[in-house]
DNA sequence: CCGACGTTTCGTCCGCGGCCGAAGCGTTCG
DNA sequence: CGAACGCTTCGGCCGCGGACGAAACGTCGG
C-alpha cells in the first residue's frame, strides 16, 4: 500500500551487528573475549577454529564495526571487546541459545572449575559471583531483585571502605549495578561498574588468579581468606553440592 | 596446541541465532515484531521489503529456531516474538546499533507520535513509558535504579489496589521488574512483567489505542485523565519540549 | 644483519543462502 | 461451486562472503 515501512531507527544496524555475530568464527571469538582478557590475533584463531588470514579478516570486521577494539603491543595485537554494550548482547544471545531444547550436557571436571567462579566478562560469575550477591543482599549492601538490583546507601559506605570507587568510566552511561543471569547457576550476580570494581578489586589483592586459556579463576588462600572474612563467604558454601543441600 | 578449544556452551547456538537476526529482512521482521503485536505473513512481507514466498522461507526458519511462535487463525498466520527474552536480545542489539556513530537523525513529524508514547515488545516507552517510570518513582511504587529497578511493598499494595496481578507467566522465569533502556529518550522505563500489565491494563481500560502500521500508540480522553489521576502524569509533562525544560 | 615469528594482504575457489516466478494447497466469500 | 485471497512449496538463478595458500610487512632475538 504505502511506498515502503519507515526505515525503522537502525533495523538495519541491528543486521549488520547480528550477522557479524552470526558467523561461528566470529561467535567463537567474541565468546572467548567474553573472558575479559585482551587475547591476541593468534589465540583468537585458536579459538576460532579457523585460520591466521581468515581470523585476520574477522578481525578487522569487527574492529571497524566497532565491536572490538585493539590495542598494538609489540609484535601482538591485543583485541578485547569495545564496551559493556557487546558484552550485553552476548549475554543476552546465550541466555537464548541455552533456554532452547536442553540439551543433557555432562558436567565435566573442566566444568567444575568454571561452575566453581569465572570470569564474565568484567565480572565475576560461577557460585564465587552468585554467593558474592547473595551475601551482599543478605547484609544490606544491595538490594536484589530478580529483574535489577540497587546498592544501598551503608552498601556504598561498605564499599567505599574497601577502597573501591565507582568512576563513571569516561562519561559513558554504564550502569552502577547490574544482575547478570548465569547459564550455569541459573542465578543472579552482579555485573555493572560494581561488579567490574569487585573483579578488579579481587583480582589486585590476589584473591582470584586467571586460569590460562580458561575463563574459570582460582581462589587463592588469601581469597579464600578475604572473601571469609570481608564478605562471609566460606568455602563450605562455595561447595559443589550446596544445590543439593538447598533443594 | 592442544586438540580443540573447549566447545564453548553453545557458542555454536549463539552463531545460529545471530545469523538469523543478522539477515535485513529478518531483522525488519523482527523490528517489526517488537511493537509486541502479533502480525500476519502478509504484513512481515511488507515490513521485511521481500516477496511473500522469501518472507514465508524467513518466518519457517525464525519459527524453527524458536525465535517466533505462530498461531492458525482462519487463512491467517499470526506470527509474535516468541519469548521476552528474543525482544531482550533485539533491545541490547539496538543499543549497539544506535550507539555507533552518532548519524544526526531529524526527527520528523512520525517520530513525533513515536516519541510521545509507543510500545516496546510488550510494555509502554516513549514519554509515556519514562514519565511513568518517573511518578512511580517519585511516589515510592519502585525504586529506579540504573541498571535496574525494584517494586517496592507500598507499590505492590498500590498495584494490586489497580487490579493489577502479576502471574509467573507458565514457569518462565521472567523478572517482575525489569528496566528498558530506550533509544529515543535514553532514559529508563519499565520493563519485566510489571511493565507488561501496565501496557494491557491501559489498553484494556482504553486509556491508550495502537495506532496502525506502527509503534506508537495514542493517548485517549480517558487514558489523559486516568494517567493523571491514577498516576499523576498530567499532558504538561508529556510536551515535546519537557527536555528543554529540565535541561 | 639475518632468521624466526606474529599478523596482514592478496588472489582464488567454492558453497551457502537470499531472491523471485510459477505452481500448489487451504480458506473464505459471492 | 468457482473465483479470489493468503500462504507455502518448488525450481533455478546469482551474488556475497568465508575458507585457504602464498607472499608481504613489521617486530623481536641472536
Amino acid at each position: 500500500m504505502t511506498s515502503q515501512p519507515l526505515p525503522i531507527a537502525s533495523a538495519n544496524g541491528i543486521a549488520t551487528i547480528a550477522a557479524l555475530i552470526g558467523d561461528p568464527a566470529r561467535a567463537n571469538i567474541l565468546s572467548a573475549l567474553m573472558g575479559g582478557q585482551a587475547l591476541t590475533a593468534g589465540e583468537l584463531a585458536w579459538h576460532a577454529g579457523v585460520g591466521a588470514p581468515t581470523t585476520s579478516g574477522h578481525l578487522a570486521k569487527l574492529s571497524e564495526a566497532g565491536l572490538l577494539a585493539v590495542e598494538r603491543q609489540g609484535r601482538h595485537r591485543y583485541y578485547r571487546l569495545a564496551s559493556p554494550d557487546i558484552a550485553q548482547v552476548m549475554e543476552s544471545l546465550m541466555a537464548v541459545a541455552t533456554a532452547g531444547p536442553r540439551r543433557h550436557r555432562p558436567p565435566g571436571p573442566k566444568d567444575e572449575a568454571l561452575r566453581t567462579a569465572r570470569t564474565c566478562y568484567d565480572h565475576l560469575a560461577g557460585r564465587l559471583g552468585t554467593t558474592l550477591a547473595d551475601r551482599m543482599n543478605e547484609r544490606g549492601l544491595v538490594i536484589l531483585g530478580d529483574g535489577g538490583a540497587l546498592v544501598t546507601g551503608s552498601g556504598h559506605d561498605f564499599l567505599s571502605g574497601l577502597g573501591l570507587a565507582f568512576p563513571d568510566a569516561g562519561g559513558t552511561r554504564r550502569p552502577l549495578c547490574r544482575v547478570c543471569l548465569d547459564w550455569s547457576e541459573r542465578r543472579s550476580h552482579l555485573a555493572g561498574r560494581l561488579g567490574a570494581a569487585l573483579l578488579s578489586c579481587s583480582l589486585e589483592r590476589g584473591w582470584i588468579v586467571r586460569i590460562p586459556d580458561s575463563r574459570a579463576v582460582a581462589i587463592t588462600e588469601a581469597g579464600s581468606q578475604g572473601f571469609a572474612t570481608v564478605f562471609g563467604i566460606t568455602p563450605e558454601l562455595l561447595a559443589a553440592d550446596s544445590s543439593l543441600a538447598v533443594g
